[in-house]
Order: C-alpha cells, then sequence, then structure tokens
DNA sequence: TCGCTTATATTTGTCTGCGAGTATACGTCG
DNA sequence: CGACGTATACTCGCAGACAAATATAAGCGA
C-alpha cells in the first residue's frame, strides 16, 4: 500500500484544505479554523500547526510566497498551497472516508480493565458518564439546531456523524448499566467476590496466566 | 481538576493492570497483554513499551524487584507494582469509565473536509466503507462469538462495546449514502455546481470568509 | 494618555512515541 | 548437524507534538 502521509497529523489536512481558499499566514489559517468551529472537535495546538506548516513545506505541499512585516511586527509568512497539496489533500479525504480504521478510544481501554473494580463500584461510575453524556448530547443538539440556521447542511454532517456515535454510546451504556442494577450481568456474583477477597474462580486464574513465559 | 496523568499513555494503564497480578519483565508484560488479545485494539509498540515502564518508575508506580541474568541473554529487570501504581491505576480506571472526553476520530475529520470532493464522487467512497465496516462487523462477531466460550463476559465488554459502535457507525453510514443516492441531501446540486465550475452560491463563500483577517 | 487586557504572530525547548536495529537462544527440517 | 527461521529481550536515536515563552499592536476605560 501506499506510503504513510509525509505530514500525518490531522491538522495538516486542516491547513491544506483553508489554504487551497486562498494563501495566508499559519496564524490566519488557525483563525480560519476557529471560526468554522472545527477547534471545537480539534483545539488548536500552537506549537503543532507551526511544525504541521514547516513540514507540508518541507514536503512541498505548501510553498512560501512572501515573507511581509508591518512596522516592527515578527515576520508573517504566507503559503500558498502547490498542486502536490491540492492532489495530497484530495486523496487524504478519500483515504479517510473510505476506509476505517481501528481507533482505540480512552473508554474502551478503561472497560478492559473494568474488571479490577468491583461491579458496585463500575455501575455509579457508569451512571456519572451517561449523565454527562445526555447532557453533551442535549447541547449538540441545539448547536446543531442553531448552525442550520446559517449554514449548509454540507457543512455539518460531521456534527451529525459525532452527535449520533454519541447517541449510540449512551444506548450501549444504558443497556450495560441495566444489566448491572438488575443483577443479570453473568458472572456478575463472581466478579463481586474476586474484588472482596482477591480470590479468582479456577478456570478464570487459569486464563489470566495464559501468555506468562514458562520459567 | 487533577493534574495530568504522570505517565499519559493508556500503555501504562495496560501495564499497571498486568503487573498488579505478578512481577514481571517488561517483555513478558507484553506477551500477557497479547496473549488476552488486548493487542487487537492497541498493537504494543515495543520503543514505548520500554519508555512507558521507565517511566513508570521514575514516578514511583513500578519498582524494579531484581535484575537477572540468564546465560550471555540481556538482562532482564523485573518490576513490582508500588502501592501508588496500584491507586493510580484504579483512579484512573475510575475516570475513563465515569468521563467522557470528546475524542476526534479520523472519519470525522474526513467528513469535515468531504465538500472538497464532489457528492458523485464521496458517495462511492462511502459505500466502500459501508461494506468494509459490514465485513467488520461480521467478523467482530464470530470472534465475540467464539470468545464466549472459553471467557467470562467481564472480559469482553469492550469487544461487545466496539462492536456496537461500529454497527452504529455503519448505520449512520447508511443514511446519508441514502440521502446521497436519492438526491434528498439539502444544496447536492449547489454542492456538485461547485465542485464542477469552482464556484460558490453567493451566501456560502461570505461564510467561507469568516475569521479571515481584516487587511 | 496611562495602564490594562485582548488579539496578533511566532519561536523555543522539552518530552515522548515509536520505528528500526541488535543480539542471543531455540526449534526444526531436510 | 548445519542452516534458517522465529521467539526472546532490549537499546538507540530522531522526528514530531505541544506547552509555554516571547514580543508587539490595538482597543478601551478612567
Amino acid at each position: 500500500m501506499a506510503k504513510r502521509r509525509p505530514v500525518a497529523n490531522l491538522l495538516a489536512l486542516a491547513v491544506l484544505t483553508v489554504v487551497v481558499q486562498r494563501p495566508m499566514h499559519p496564524y490566519e489559517m488557525a483563525s480560519v479554523l476557529r471560526a468554522r468551529g472545527k477547534d471545537q472537535d480539534m483545539p488548536i495546538k500552537w506549537g503543532s500547526l507551526y511544525t504541521v506548516v514547516r513540514n507540508l513545506e518541507k514536503h512541498g505541499l505548501l510553498e512560501a510566497v512572501e515573507s511581509t512585516r508591518q512596522g516592527a511586527r515578527p515576520e508573517r509568512t504566507v503559503y500558498r498551497v502547490t498542486d502536490a497539496g491540492r492532489v495530497e489533500a484530495e486523496d487524504w479525504t478519500r483515504e479517510l472516508l473510505s476506509t476505517p480504521r481501528p481507533e482505540p478510544s480512552a473508554f474502551e481501554a478503561g472497560l478492559s480493565v473494568m474488571a479490577g473494580l468491583g461491579p458496585d463500584e463500575v455501575a455509579p461510575l457508569l451512571r456519572q458518564r451517561l449523565e454527562l453524556l445526555e447532557r453533551r448530547i442535549e447541547a449538540g443538539r441545539e448547536d446543531l439546531a442553531r448552525e442550520r440556521q446559517e449554514m449548509p447542511r454540507l457543512f455539518l454532517v460531521e456534527s451529525e456523524y459525532a452527535l449520533a456515535m454519541r447517541e449510540a454510546e449512551a444506548t450501549w451504556v444504558r443497556s450495560l448499566l441495566a444489566e448491572l442494577d438488575g443483577g443479570t450481568f453473568p458472572g456478575q456474583d463472581a466478579w463481586r467476590a474476586y474484588r472482596e477477597t482477591g480470590r479468582l474462580p479456577a478456570d478464570v486464574a487459569d486464563l489470566a496466566e495464559r501468555g506468562s513465559t514458562s520459567e
């Protein structure tokens, strides 16, 4: 398969797509991004911005156009996208849309080590998550409703997607919580006993040993 | 809120939770993790492993127990978790479970720059994504069914979650695709026209300018 | 007009993630 | 039994991410 993107940071894609419209200096790119609300999902890291722009230039995807100086202000370098940059942006977009790749989420990591806490502790934690999630969903819905008034749908799909994913997560958490609260989660008692006594059922203990180096 | 985790990499949490069960040397931690299938979601980066372990030690969450050498093999340092390490692992787990945080996905990034391609190009790309997604869901379902035979549910929740999320994504993509295919996506014609002629409707052009520095 | 905050614009320095390399032991197949 | 692959076990070194520092200009209230 093709070699990795010359500049892997997703901020680079955002930069490319704004600079396609008109040459800009880095700070302006950030402003435009911010004005479009892209910083909601992707807060702008100033350190990264300049690194990314420099790397894009190094790889020939951007080129410096001029370097103006107004008064004693720091020099501003204005960049323009190159043909290669335009190609890269489109190709990258295609890949992002067409190819799902497993993205490990922090919550997944949490679930995978959840056994270390007891079921009676996990339930309230999930309840809290659910509450926060619901609040966020509500806020997302309102934002979306507001933005729909002044922005074509085309520029809102990513928010719609994010909202849908949060809703799906909430649904999933609710169902797990129902099992926990109803005591219908299989092995819940063994789990609680493990947490309280520190002892695992024999068959599970075997599993936990798998992969250890034989001595 | 509390200061950032002393070792932020999620691999550190995985390391802590395996080493809680029994002291180990780094390579063994990786083996155990691999045997438990944690490397599916989180492929093990060897460079990171040793860095992470060293950092955990530096912050007093792990401590070296012994340093044995067998024959001419490289020295193996065995680490044990400290009390602070145990506390950190539990606290971190609690946070991951209880607190949702916005995690920008690559697909979301793709959607947010989708406008740069035309609708007639986007649809096939999404169709491809959907197909891959469906294949993966099928595979995930089978894996899960197999693992349920030999592993208690408790250690499979994270896979169930991942599967549910992929299903939700598939559903969402399907519905967007239906709009695109049916021609019912609002503004679809303007979008196509933009792609073909390079000209935006006046009101949208205004929006695209927002955030630019006034000259 | 003095001093305050906020916006403009970039550089620096650190820390860490991780790809790639190194070196030995073990198994096995012809 | 020797050659070749694979598992064991770590080390090195740099590119890249980002926090924080830096420096000036502009708006604004008192």
